[in-house]
DNA sequence: TCAAAATGTGACCATGCGGCCAAAAACCAG
DNA sequence: CTGGTTTTTGGCCGCATGGTCACATTTTGA
């Protein structure tokens, strides 16, 4: 029997373990964006997932670790599809370019995990009112931003301008736009919003 | 006795209903703001503005409705705030630029409402999966820019650029950011923030 | 001034939720 | 095969919630 609080992870997680974990997340992802969170009971997660309602409890020291789950599980997704896109350009210029294509191709084929990611944000300083978490959930985005930004003018790719100013600014773009896309789908045209982005920044960074 | 099913407001609502009503929500955006949606029960709310929980339940059809006001009344409290100061200006430029100021101005000095109303973007197609409302959330804001925009290149103040794609990204560049600063106030620099917005759109917009 | 309407109260209720657990089932090493 | 371990089941429980109601209080208007 596994004691109720678990034992810091004595044994590496089971076979079993991380496949039931992984099914049980994305299943709260597809039902969470189309219930919503308030209609998104274990129960209704179990059920969609085609298991018992007892089997989250044994994976998941409570709701509120499922749902730390999935805000890891989709933050990690999009971080890693954008970056693997992003490392395979040379030039900053491309980097930039490709971080927001990236960014847009991953929005456009994975609405769920933005929908359930929207209906999140207001569960994230849930548990103890910890508004300081939420900074590590976006900074890294600004900071591979900033990062390619840097590196663009040191080498006399960009010109100068205060580099994590502007990364603040293009993330911002990125995630306004998506935003709006979320809640009004058939009003925002998502290929242009990123065609101009690009051309915007491309504009506002590039040296002379 | 009030019937249950209000009789499609017969006359009009007396004072004392718009002031209850208004108290009512009021409160309720502080005590989302402060302990999140879902630690905020109808019994919260009245605790924390002095009245019995009935008398929610009297003046709001249920807590969906009461729901409902509070985003008609944060929307209408920001729009009316940025309409005001952008209908102060002349010019097409300073009216853009007036827009982005006072959007910045607004959410700078209202941080509750933005709270909450980042809480309860989830909430939005609750009643009836009605995904279609959040477009008419959406809508205003873009219009007000797009009609700026269109005024501005038909006076040859802006030089030609499809108004409505552009205002999608000004919008989205303004609440991208305001999301940052929400969960991450230490972070963001909302001042330099809207400096930047306003040199990079009038730099987009403005004729050579 | 006073009855009727509007508003407020606090207790009460049904419901659904998250969590728990004992027993069953599946799995696995020896 | 077998005994121990992990995993699953399905039902149960306590609790908080949204909503309701009979009654008290205040306001209104003739």
């Amino acid at each position: 029997m596994r004691p109720k609080t678990r034992p810091l992870r004595s044994t590496r997680p089971s076979f079993i373990e991380a496949a039931r974990r992984q099914q049980i997340v994305e299943t709260a992802i597809a039902t969470i964006a189309a219930r919503g969170l308030e209609g998104a009971s274990l129960a209704d997660i179990a059920q969609d997932a085609g298991i018992s309602k007892g089997v989250i409890s044994y994976h998941f020291a409570g709701r509120a670790a499922l749902i730390q789950a999935i805000l890891d599980e989709i933050l990690a997704q999009s971080h890693t599809y954008i970056m693997d896109r992003v490392a395979r350009r040379r030039r900053a210029a491309d980097k930039l370019a490709e971080y927001i294509r990236a960014s847009f191709d991953f929005i456009g084929t994975h609405r769920p995990n933005f929908v359930t990611w929207l209906n999140l944000w207001g569960s994230l300083r849930s548990p103890e009112q910890r508004t300081r978490y939420n900074a590590r959930l976006y900074e890294p985005c600004r900071m591979a931003i900033a990062t390619i930004l840097s590196a663009g003018q040191r080498n006399k790719e960009f010109k100068p301008f205060p580099a994590r100013e502007l990364s603040v600014v293009i993330q911002g773009a990125i995630d306004g736009i998506m935003l709006q896309w979320i809640l009004d789908p058939a009003g925002i045209d998502l290929r242009a919003a990123s065609r101009r982005l690009r051309a915007l920044f491309d504009w506002q960074t590039r040296a002379a």
